[in-house]
DNA sequence: TATTGTTATACTCTATAACTATA
DNA sequence: TATAGTTATAGAGTATAACAATA
């Protein structure tokens, strides 16, 4: 069952990336723009914080978008040693699209399951995610 | 649901690669090493065919092994051009070892499980990579 | 000619450490 | 003194292209 269940994570990793490549983006650079859109204009330190990596990861992270035209940087108001990343149009756009994808693979994946195997499955999901927590707090260091 | 299951991959994946670092290996390392335990003796060549990735990539990550004293590289006694990779005594003990964590994470996670819920999981399973699998391959480009 | 594995080069993600500008 | 973000440096994984040795 782990087997299968690790598949799954290779085949999940392999969909999401060829899906975001055609945009020209990649999973750590979209994390960026998925917590852009959900705060509205954030300075990287706190994007340091949220994404759990250092300051200087999220600076290549954000010149890379800024690159591709995905985010703009601006000084901050109050604080003129901090740098505020905001979505461009552009980004909004297609960060919007890509929610959609998401919901559209949810339904490709688990549209064709019966009401009790969807819940079924769920349910296991749910058990999996406890046991995994359990294992990364207080598992054996 | 597609949210937990995503949650699932992070966590596993963080699983995996914190293990597999006590070890001093890394996921695509330890991927090498599980072809080799698999096959014997293999040339590069047939391990970038099985991880379907360059032979330059294959150079580095045997390189990588080597270092760490994994693999060793011997010549292939019929084809001068090519090169055997082989695990060390240390690799077979290792690997050994991943193989019963392996075990041993698959009881951590699903062990508490009834057997019917079990079951369901693995349905559910068995249902979702049947739909990736359609998504990769047949899918729209 | 084709194949094996290499060097050369480049991009992405990640990290630590030292530094600048600001608070 | 502490914080925000940078430069400098490094390691790992990945890719393409050119090349040498061999088939």
């Amino acid at each position: 069952m782990l087997d299968a269940l690790l598949e799954v994570v290779v085949l999940l990793d392999a969909d999401m990336t060829a899906s975001l490549a055609r945009d020209g983006l990649t999973v750590a650079r979209t994390r960026v723009l998925w917590l852009v859109r959900a705060q509205g204009p954030v300075t990287q330190r706190a994007l340091a914080d949220l994404l759990e990596v250092t300051p200087r990861n999220v600076t290549g992270l954000v010149d890379g978008l800024v690159a591709g035209g995905f985010v703009e940087r601006s000084p901050h108001p109050d604080d003129r040693r901090a740098t505020l990343v905001s979505l461009t149009p552009h980004a909004e756009q297609v960060v919007d699209r890509l929610a959609e994808g998401h919901g559209e693979l949810g339904e490709q994946l688990f549209g064709s399951m019966t009401p009790e195997h969807r819940r079924a499955f769920a349910d296991g999901l749910a058990h999996t995610l406890r046991r995994l927590h359990t294992l990364l707090d207080g598992g054996p260091a």
